[in-house]
DNA sequence: CATCAGGGCCCTG
DNA sequence: CAGGGCCCTGAT
């Protein structure tokens, strides 16, 4: 504790944002169905956080809502069921919403958590999946969504690279306790990831500060990217996968494993399964072959012949899938290849 | 104690 | 296009 303090106080910029959003406003949402709600605001494979971004509990979601340069309190509440799904989003917000921010942010919660996206042909087409069509069937309307910005999912992608778990935490909780803002409403207290054009007034060395590491040159560039435009989140929904990931490739910082996640989370594209990373290797080893290591190549061909422009969603399915299983049982393999 | 690889990526030759 | 270097941490 007193080492967070000091290191605050040798940094000079800390931002130490608090933010109580007063006003909610509440409308509904209506997902095309199927759709199923947990599976689809929660995923338990992701790591944990101290300085939360979202919290859930079943039928609840929080989280911390990035749109344009405002920051708003989201809470989506299920209130349908599968076949005929219903949500209800309330935005909690410092100012009255116009009828106009309601209407953009309708359309921005159903593009990032995938709201109109058909997945009946899907649901279809992995029910004649012979080793996992139980397991298609469980989860089906699941959708794939990451609720954050571009931006913020490439900071989270940032933290990733070339550490632990553990690590991976210590570094995105060090640069939100030192540039996040802290968001406060519902009753719950969670952290927003600042704007790209906040960290003009941090330098390279206050980031290598919070041990990030090589990345802080990284987050250097990529931040200074976004906030002059040279990235467009926006006009990336309308690229096919492969402009898009030429486009995404391009920036700093970002190779092939940061690109893919971008592409899947962020953009929504069900057909990259172009890389893998060593600790996914060891882990699809085990659920597609029940094998310590399996060739990456091999799992990448076999995976792509069986669910073609399918591979990451289906992937994804099976792969959270043991998360929440994780959840209730003991799997040994597991808890040994995702040692912090 | 030293050494090393870990949920990559950039740069050089 | 292969391989070294990069930041830090925890494991060995």
């Amino acid at each position: 504790m007193g080492e967070m303090v000091a290191r605050r106080f040798r940094i000079a910029v800390c931002f130490n944002n608090i933010m109580n959003p007063h006003h909610s406003t509440t409308f509904a949402l209506w997902p095309r169905p199927p759709f199923q709600f947990d599976a689809t605001v929660h995923k338990p494979s992701h790591f944990p956080n101290n300085l939360k971004l979202n919290a859930w509990e079943p039928g609840n979601y929080w989280q911390s809502f990035r749109f344009g340069k405002q920051l708003y309190g989201l809470k989506v509440t299920n209130e349908g069921a599968t076949d005929a799904p219903q949500l209800a989003a309330a935005v909690y917000s410092r100012h009255t919403l116009t009828a106009a921010e309601v209407s953009d942010l309708t359309t921005e919660i159903s593009w990032r958590f995938e709201l109109d996206t058909d997945l009946t042909e899907f649901a279809c087409f992995v029910r004649q999946d012979e080793r996992f069509a139980p397991l298609f069937e469980k989860w089906v309307g699941m959708r794939a969504a990451n609720h954050n910005t571009l931006y913020e999912l490439m900071v989270i992608a940032l933290t990733l690279q070339n550490a632990t778990v553990r690590r991976s935490q210590q570094m995105l909780d060090a640069l939100l306790g030192q540039v996040g803002t802290k968001i406060a409403f519902d009753g719950k207290e969670l952290w927003a990831i600042w704007l790209p054009e906040e960290l003009e007034q941090v330098s390279e060395q206050d980031l290598r500060r919070l041990k990030i590491g090589y990345r802080a040159k990284f987050l250097k560039r990529l931040s200074d990217d976004f906030a002059n435009g040279t990235i467009d989140e926006r006009a990336l929904r309308s690229l096919s996968t492969s402009d898009a990931h030429a486009q995404l490739l391009k920036l700093y910082g970002v190779g092939p494993e940061t690109a893919r996640i971008l592409l899947f989370e962020a953009y929504h594209h069900y057909d990259v399964f172009d890389h893998i990373a060593p600790s996914q290797q060891k882990i699809y080893s085990r659920l597609f072959y029940d094998e310590p290591l399996v060739p990456a190549e091999r799992i990448r061909e076999d995976v792509l012949k069986q669910y073609a422009t399918y591979a990451m969603l289906a992937v994804h399915y099976i792969w959270e899938d043991v998360f929440w299983r994780r959840q209730q049982e003991h799997i040994d393999w597991l808890e040994k290849e995702i040692r912090l």
